[in-house]
DNA sequence: CTAAGTATA
């Protein structure tokens, strides 16, 4: 097998890839998913017509569907709406129940998978809705340490996780008279326990005489009978988008190497569409979007391959925000703009400009292995759901091309939709939450049910941690109600409430709040060197998660208005810094509340690896031979990864944060294990 | 031949 290493080095020799052949026919024989729409609003001539906003919701598609939309919602306790994109559903539909006053004196509640989503939509619709007061008011938005809203609030917009939340303190949510789940299709974690929450209120209102629960559940147009078989055979309505047409080609055979087959598309692409065209790839990784990115660099400027300048756009979640910003930046006269991107571009960021998409069909995902404990992330093939939803990206604001970089006959095996969330994630949050709740995993009302060897290994777990007495237990011990306080995976909210033991509770809450994110080390693979360098100021011999506090440390030391400077020159990532110190804020808040003594270890830190263990005696592995380690628990073989400090040292025993598989293929020594402290073992 | 998809409380 060729390596992506490899390839870079014959690029660079300037050999061509060799060219990609695609079937002749375009899509219009698949399911007709992508609609024509000829508003003009969404023309990209330069004289676009400036409408008012209330015009502007006036040329929305579901405009005209507003009397029939409201007598539905009106009749149904329970109603589905499909709505392609650019409906305008998100916006326009708790407008209209709130200007007919359907939700009586109770709020109307919209969740979204995402904090800027929830926020970005809150302000719009509270312009749009013309009182003249602003968000947080008659419309206000709730996530993670940002509540805007008022007692006057009727239409709030807040993250899945947050209602989640919020359902823990009133598991019969009565602030609601009316819940919307929006974006249902994506089957978040937070979403599919809400499902069962939301569903089980309505009844249990009812049955109590309670004032009714009105919900709706806004889908993309897929699987509606699958969400209305759960929600008792309820209705479902469809919504028109506006969206243009995608051509869609297949390739007329297999490609193993994707990577080189997109580089070859892009430039069948790149000498026949006009510059102002841009083009999106969707691939798996950083590592390998960097790997792309150079080569096309290299090609673009190879005169024998000709076209206009390119202008080169890697896009994935991890990188600074100064980064990803490019990728919304139009491209100069005459040249073509090329956004390569991981799945962050299928949903979380729009792009506009967009008419070519080529896609390699694959996508990295995380799987959960109940029996082993492990997570994985693999590189495997996408669903048909998620290639229309990649096509789509071509289509927004006018007619597009999609290059699919699989044949027919593969597309047409894949599987039709993605594994929901819950079905392959570790479920010690979800178990604990449940049982703060009342409800047993066991016997809670999922619309998919997660294997059944999950619910046992998170019951096993609770169990181990303290916060079950035993795995059919049905309440929480008062441990267990302390821990459920915290909005960390239990393990680490173990940790927390062992600390005071530990007498450094200063330093775990820091520790604790700095893995709860992202990396707060800059990893790019071009600047690695400069970055270990410059790490080396931080590091501690006894591992990583010292190393962060030493970080962290010398960083809440500073001014604000140093901060980002020092962040630059010490490859600090500054949003994932800045995010620990305020988990970290939120940390210390339930920690006083819950009145536990905030004390601090200072140089003696032994205490802090030793109270690590309280949580993460799971994660313990032992030296088994030249650079490999086996876990004390599970007796797993694996290797540290090469971003730990520990790398290329070889302590006896080692404490990790968590153990991932990254290959392709199952092989026991590609396990490795992130965020490593040495540990010491006294007899 | 050393390198982590995306979210969230």
């Amino acid at each position: 097998m060729e390596s992506k290493y490899g390839l870079i080095a014959k690029f660079q020799t300037k050999r061509k890839p060799s060219p990609v052949i695609f079937n002749n026919k375009n899509g219009a024989s698949e399911p007709k998913r992508i609609s024509l729409s000829n508003d003009q609003t969404f023309d990209k001539n330069k004289n676009k017509i400036k409408l008012s906003m209330q015009e502007q919701r006036q040329r929305l598609p579901i405009y005209e569907k507003r009397n029939k939309l409201l007598e539905l919602i009106r009749r149904h306790s329970t109603l589905i709406i499909l709505g392609e994109t650019g409906s305008g559903k998100t916006t326009q539909i708790p407008q209209y129940i709130n200007s007919a006053r359907l939700q009586n004196n109770g709020k109307i509640a919209i969740t979204q998978p995402r904090r800027v989503a929830a926020i970005s939509v809150a302000i719009r619709v509270a312009q749009e809705i013309g009182d003249g007061l602003g968000v947080g008011e008659t419309v206000g938005y709730t996530v993670r340490f940002e509540d805007v809203t008022s007692p006057r609030t009727k239409i709030k917009y807040l993250t899945d996780g947050m209602l989640l939340r919020e359902a823990m303190v009133d598991n019969l949510l009565m602030e609601y008279t009316v819940i919307i789940l929006d974006e249902a299709h994506e089957r978040t974690i937070h979403t599919d326990v809400l499902f069962g929450i939301v569903k089980q209120a309505q009844k249990t209102r009812e049955e109590k005489k309670l004032r009714p629960l009105k919900i709706l559940v806004m889908s993309a147009t897929m699987d509606v009978d699958h969400f209305s078989e759960y929600f008792n055979n309820c209705q479902a309505v469809y919504l028109e988008g506006r969206t243009y047409p995608v051509n869609v080609y297949y390739t007329l055979t297999p490609h193993e190497d994707y990577q080189t087959a997109c580089v070859a598309t892009f430039f069948k692409i790149h000498k026949q569409a006009p510059s102002n065209h841009d083009v999106l790839i969707f691939l798996t990784g950083q590592e390998e979007i960097e790997a792309v990115a150079q080569q096309i660099r290299v090609l673009a400027r190879d005169p024998d391959v000709g076209g206009p300048a390119v202008k080169v756009c890697p896009l994935y979640a991890s990188q600074p925000t100064t980064q990803q910003m490019a990728v919304f930046q139009p491209a100069p006269e005459n040249t073509r703009k090329v956004i390569i991107g991981t799945n962050v571009a299928e949903t979380s960021i729009t792009i506009s400009g967009v008419r070519y998409v080529i896609d390699s069909g694959m996508v990295k995902a995380r799987t959960y292995h109940p029996a082993t404990g492990l997570d994985m992330l693999k590189v495997q093939r996408i669903s048909q759901e998620q290639s229309w939803q990649r096509t789509g990206r071509a289509g927004r604001e006018a007619e597009g091309f999609c290059y699919r970089i699989y044949t027919r006959s593969q597309y047409e095996s894949l599987q039709k939709s993605t594994i929901p969330e819950i079905q392959r994630a570790n479920l010690s949050t979800v178990a604990i939450q449940l049982l703060a709740l009342g409800i047993h995993a066991v016997y809670f009302d999922f619309m998919d049910k997660p294997l059944k060897d999950s619910i046992t290994a998170a019951f096993e777990q609770l169990k181990l941690l303290g916060a079950v007495d035993g795995v059919e237990s049905k309440c929480l011990t008062s441990l267990g109600k302390k821990m459920v306080q915290f909005p960390l995976d239990p393990r680490f909210s173990k940790i927390i409430l062992s600390a005071s033991e530990y007498g450094c509770v200063e330093e775990i809450l820091s520790i604790v709040a700095l893995l709860s994110g992202e990396s707060i080390f800059v990893n790019a693979p071009s600047k690695r060197e400069q970055a270990f360098t410059a790490r080396q100021k931080f590091l501690s011999p006894y591992g990583d998660h010292l190393t962060l506090l030493n970080a962290f440390r010398v960083y809440n030391k500073l001014s604000s208005n140093n901060q980002r400077s020092w962040c630059h020159e010490h490859y600090i990532h500054m949003r994932n810094i800045s995010y620990a110190a305020q988990v970290r804020n939120q940390l210390l808040e339930i920690c006083q509340r819950l009145e536990i003594p905030i004390v601090s270890c200072g140089n003696n830190t032994d205490q802090v690896r030793k109270c690590l263990v309280t949580g993460l005696f799971t994660n313990v592995a032992e030296l088994h031979k030249e650079k490999q380690y086996i876990t004390v628990d599970k007796r797993q073989v694996v290797s540290i990864h090469p971003s730990s400090i520990l790398h290329g040292q070889q302590p006896h025993f080692v404490l990790f944060t968590e153990v991932v598989q990254t290959a392709k293929f199952w092989h026991s020594k590609d396990f490795q294990i992130y965020g490593c402290s040495t540990l010491k073992i006294k007899q």
